[in-house]
DNA sequence: TTGAAAGCGCTAACAC
DNA sequence: GTGTTAGCGCTTTCAA
């Protein structure tokens, strides 16, 4: 069924068809019900391909994620593909995998499919060299992108952020306040947030002169879900004969991490060791006492990221980076 | 830049950087290069709507989830993407909440956009009632609809499904044989696989003449996520004065409830209470102590779904279900 | 308010 | 091995 068979049997032609089709205003209210009936009658829908190519568009935006199973980042492209779909937008998933080369080359293929937009969500597409973000100024020159908890200065691309820096800050400065004195910030990744978090530690140590480098950071290279290989970790460390009655983790899962090193230990939780996670994820209650947690708040950066979004895209001069606050949430692992 | 400044620039026909395009063999070595580094020159890339429009097909898989950032949908999709992706196909994703009706929009949604097949992540797609099952077999009529953990029998629809009977079944026995008799059924979904579960508990328990109607099976109805409200569930089951010695959960979010019920009421693990969860999540490990829990095996799942697909898109022939066996993993919540 | 007709950029059947 | 041409199903001028 095309808009052929509709035009002919409706008796129209097929630029009226069209045009109550697509709302135009030029079409008497009669003939208006006349193609409309026959549409409802067939169930006829439009061609997408055919209009694709006529209108050089098909509404749909690439979502690009490096593992979309993450909690954070599942959580993130599920509020965004929710806002695209109640703006009439369809989204392409995209799993990139922590590899620059698939990275590009599947942000490539997303513009070859002619998306609308691209969004980059989390940190890890904005790399330290500034030479491996030319991939994502090159795609803005064809459709204008947009990142979560990252940014990068460039025509064309948007960024929307947590203030990971400050949030970090305040965490670390509500700790040493409590009266830890010699914790640890535990961390696996140096992306675009990570840098600010790490900084937002370190600034509060540092002005407390309870910096120590090489002891007050902590990174942790291995899976991102393995929290027994995390836990380990902190066992060696401590074994190592560096000790600590904090910890600051970079997100809930190495958070949960430091809190079976803490039981491992017997190490009371928060009395002997004070432990804060970041995301607020639902793991801050598989935890027994309940994590402390920075909450970034990512629904809000994502309604804030697609509206962003959906003006640049009707023409609208927009912001090219927008800040939020996070907050503390205060639960059982801190005193 | 089209097909046909590239066949002007190269000095040869449209057909021919068609051909070449497309890898047809049909062509000289000569002007195939001759072609190709115009292409390269120019980095012309084909317009991916007229080529759909042509060909019928844009190479483009719909995934339908009730909620993309649920951990073991996530897991799921992020295996399907992956493994489309690897067959050149790209993934419209689409969350449609527990609603029938949003359901069924979206799914007509996707058909609209003229994706070549429709895979239904989750059981929950499969309702109780067959009359409400008729908008899968009705999209069916379309284009081919993969079922992952659901099942129903309708021409195009195909299914690969987890042995959740069996599976529950073997825990629960196994449960009984450690010496537990008065343990619960612990969930919060009627799905398709929410009821082979349940049932397969029941059996175990009807076989050991253990089964005591309006106790054995305790649901628990509320949001998915929240652990604490799933434990205080069970602590006022206690209160009610119904006793149990052991917990098996629909999910390890529900068991790690029953392990913080556990916890709150001081109750020895395993020793007083054994806890079985399913799907074998990383949350196994974000308990103390690690969870035991059913391995339903989902990558095996979504290879063969992705498989099966594959092959129905070439015309051949395929299994219409197919059933996986799951595993129990056996951690520190049971003896 | 409506219709005729020219694209949109590609594929593929057919002819040479 | 290569070129010509007729679609694919829509949108959108331009005339009427």
């Amino acid at each position: 069924m095309t808009i052929y068979d509709i035009s002919e049997k409706a008796g129209v032609s097929i630029a009226t068809v069209s045009r109550v089709l697509n709302g135009s205003s030029n079409v008497s209210e009669k003939t208006k019900k006349k193609v409309l009936d026959v549409i409802n009658k067939y169930e006829y829908t439009p061609n997408a391909f055919a209009r694709g190519l006529g209108l050089n568009t098909m509404k749909t935006i690439g979502i690009m994620c490096a593992d979309s199973s993450d909690l954070y980042l599942a959580k993130a492209i599920y509020y965004i593909e929710q806002k695209l779909r109640a703006n009439g937008y369809d989204s392409i998933l995209c799993c990139t995998g922590y590899q620059l080369e698939n990275k590009i080359s599947s942000l490539n293929l997303l513009i070859t499919k002619k998306v609308d937009g691209i969004i980059l969500v989390g940190s890890n597409f904005i790399y330290e060299n500034d030479a491996d973000n030319k991939y994502i100024a090159d795609a803005a020159a064809q459709v204008p992108v947009m990142l979560l908890n990252a940014a990068l200065d460039a025509p064309n691309v948007y960024s929307v952020v947590s203030d990971d820096y400050t949030s970090m800050y305040e965490a670390a400065a509500q700790m040493i306040h409590s009266g830890v004195r010699d914790m640890i910030y535990f961390y696996n990744s140096n992306s675009y947030s990570g840098k600010k978090k790490r900084a937002g530690f370190q600034a509060a140590m540092e002005e407390n002169k309870l910096f120590v480098p090489g002891r007050s950071l902590q990174y942790y290279q291995g899976s991102h879900e393995d929290i027994p290989a995390m836990a380990e970790h902190l066992k060696e460390l401590s074994d190592k004969g560096i000790s600590f009655h904090g910890i600051i983790a970079a997100d809930d899962t190495l958070a949960l991490a430091a809190v079976k090193y803490a039981k491992a230990k017997h190490l009371k939780i928060p009395e002997e060791i004070s432990i804060i996670g970041y995301n607020n994820s639902m793991l801050t209650e598989c935890c027994d006492p309940p994590l402390t947690s920075i909450d970034n708040k990512l629904e809000t950066l994502c309604q804030h990221l697609i509206s962003t979004l959906l003006g640049v895209l009707s023409g609208n001069e927009m912001p090219k980076k927008t800040i939020f606050s996070g907050e503390l949430v205060k639960r059982g692992t801190t005193r």
